[in-house]
DNA sequence: AAGCGCCTCAACCGCATGGGA
DNA sequence: TTCCCATGCGGTTGAGGCGCT
């Protein structure tokens, strides 16, 4: 097939169709030959990539959930673009769902960024960090997380205003260490999300413990990495099985083998 | 209603990696 | 050891949707 004559751009619901069919005959590989007989016009890697982000079971569509974000924002942050690293920790999520999440959230935390910078008082005008007010307040989401409050809608002088307002009133932003406002400013919002799920208490409770007897055996990393994504704590809700997701499992064996 | 600009996300591209011959 | 092919991965692009004027 000439390579000249394959389609490019957007599936057709009967091209998915054909997919589906073939996929399920041949399996989920060789795609280059799933291509070829299948007889759609599409090349190998295309029809790859279709199935992983559009046609395989069990995948999710539409808004991440708070937990899904939480679990996001945490992961980049230790390990950077790994985005297909990332995604195995979120059944029915794609590595391109997880990058374009991404992207979008970092541009509203830089549109953020970029509109408290131009309208910095010089004084911090809403929050009091010293009050023990700030992190009793702070949001609990249906898992028992708790969580800081990410405004999305920052882009002028009136959102920034309400997103003072909405800081002062809420008293959401926990502000783990940090003497004044300008903390804040400089180190971005993400530094402010903070997580701290039960299991985590309880895990770390439960390795304090385990620790007393055995310190050299595991590192505290890997129990805060374990803690978090142990597939067998977490609940994905939908009927959605662990074990449907070996990914995760390899995963969490290295973690708790101390391999990053 | 039309035009415009912005945003989202599906899809593409190119390089890296792994495994078999 | 080297080569080749299949697959994985992350960065980038662009079509289409949506809101604003």
């Amino acid at each position: 097939m000439g390579e000249e004559n394959l389609r490019k751009g957007p599936w057709y619901e009967e091209e998915d169709e054909r997919l589906k069919a073939f996929v399920a005959v041949l399996g989920a590989r060789r795609w280059d030959s799933v291509a070829r007989i299948s007889g759609l016009m599409r090349s190998g890697k295309s029809c790859r990539l279709r199935w992983l982000n559009y046609l395989r079971p069990y995948l999710k569509h539409g808004a991440m959930t708070p937990q899904e974000e939480q679990i996001i924002l945490g992961l980049h942050e230790r390990w950077g673009n790994k985005w297909a690293k990332i995604a195995r920790r979120l059944p029915g999520r794609t590595d391109n769902e997880v990058k374009n999440y991404w992207r979008t959230y970092l541009r509203k935390k830089e549109q953020i960024q970029n509109s408290l910078l131009l309208h910095r008082p010089t004084s911090s005008p809403f929050i009091d960090v010293s009050s023990s007010e700030t992190s009793s307040s702070s949001d609990q989401t249906n898992n028992g997380q708790t969580s800081t409050k990410l405004s999305s809608n920052i882009n002028n002088d009136d959102n920034n205003k309400e997103f003072a307002d909405e800081l002062n009133n809420n008293g959401a932003m926990i502000m783990d260490g940090f003497a004044d406002c300008d903390d804040y400013y400089q180190k971005g919002l993400s530094d402010y999300v903070i997580t701290n799920s039960p299991y985590e208490n309880r895990l770390s409770d439960w390795i304090k413990m385990l620790s007393e007897e055995q310190s050299d055996k595991y590192s505290e990393d890997a129990v805060e990495e374990y803690c978090l994504d142990d597939p067998m704590t977490w609940s994905y809700g939908d009927g959605i099985n662990a074990w449907d997701f070996p990914d995760m499992i390899w995963d969490d064996m290295d973690l708790f083998n101390g391999n990053d």
